[in-house]
DNA sequence: ATCTTTGCTAACCAAATGGTTAAACCATAT
DNA sequence: ATATGGTTTAACCATTTGGTTAGCAAAGAT
């Protein structure tokens, strides 16, 4: 593996695991197996390093959002594949929810201007097409807003808040995947359940 | 005020910002308006402060969870209730939740150890009674633990993850705000509906 | 062969940061 | 008035931390 992808991947796991002020470059280099200077030879300094970790992740995120946002497929195709595929992608990236929800928090006005010309998801022709079936009568009559609201809250929050929910319920890291597993497919026919005329 | 009543106040402020890596002693001693020695003769050390504060808003939040949960409602009440009490409280202290999540997530070993000693929400009694209300014919038969998740999600995402959503549905505080009370209502009629025979 | 560029490191540096100290301040008791 | 004990601060300290430098090593280029 090139050295870059060393310090990329070690990053991505300092990073996730620590968030931007939690994670020391020291750390970093450890992990990555190299010398504190190679990161900077690399990556200039600790904010640009983060921000390519971040846009990455992400990246990763959002084309994929978009993609089945705005495919041609009916509403209720749409959440049944957005879950599926989502969920089945954070279970292989755990910490990514967490981390880009935390980063947004914690630092507002990075994000924000990266959201404005970065790729970012983009739920407007969804929204459009949620109030097309409104008015066509296969969709009760709802608020676009919170049915998207909804659908991110069912997928991204248990992977968000995933110490406090196995905290709490009292599961172990197999039960956890397991009922992500569950939800794959239960939120989405739950949340159509509640919307189809 | 008194001093260590500012001081908390302060620290309360910058930690549920900043997270407890990123606040700095200095940025809380000037937010209440005093020496930065004063903050260790109040509270020792940094940590001592943060496990003052953490433990001040779980403290919060876990009694008024376990009384709605343990009362001697019905299952639909309880849910009612629930949402309702919690995302009122919540629109109060809306730092509360990502600041929680986030440093479960980033110092897990701390938490866990003081979940189990400590007063924390405890969902046994509750999962015991949907169990009943299940065989008793008045809920259908789904996962406990599920349900609890989805409670949880519906109600706790949007704040934990305020500035993604923001972002991402592109709206303003006040439009948050605003549907923030409509799912007071809105997320318990369409669990109820989802769960009920 | 040697010069140049690129990848890489040990040693070092300056600033930031959590924490300490010694002295000043101030109320209250004697 | 003065001693006493808690409160507050300015100045200081040790460590951590992001970042730099000067030089080594290896691989092409001439």
């Amino acid at each position: 593996m090139t050295t870059e992808g060393k310090i990329f991947n070690a990053a991505r796991t300092v990073f996730q695991k620590k968030g931007f002020s939690g994670a020391r470059m020291q750390e970093i280099a450890d992990e990555a197996g190299i010398n504190k200077a190679m990161l900077h030879y690399c990556f200039k300094s600790k904010e640009l390093l983060f921000k390519a970790i971040f846009m990455n992740a992400f990246g990763q995120l959002a084309p994929q959002i978009n993609e089945i946002f705005n495919s041609q497929d009916t509403v209720f195709n749409k959440i049944t594949k957005f879950t599926h595929s989502y969920i089945s992608f954070v279970i292989l990236n755990p910490y990514l929810p967490q981390f880009v929800i935390q980063e947004m928090n914690n630092n507002p006005d990075f994000v924000m201007t990266f959201l404005n010309h970065g790729n970012r998801p983009n739920p407007a022709i969804l929204i459009a097409q949620i109030e097309k079936e409104i008015a066509d009568g296969i969709i009760k009559p709802i608020n676009p807003k919170q049915l998207l609201l909804d659908i991110f809250s069912m997928t991204v929050f248990p992977f968000a808040a995933k110490m406090m929910v196995k905290g709490i319920i009292q599961i172990s890291d197999s039960e956890f995947n397991q009922m992500m597993e569950e939800r794959k497919t239960g939120i989405a026919e739950q949340i159509i359940n509640s919307i189809k005329k």
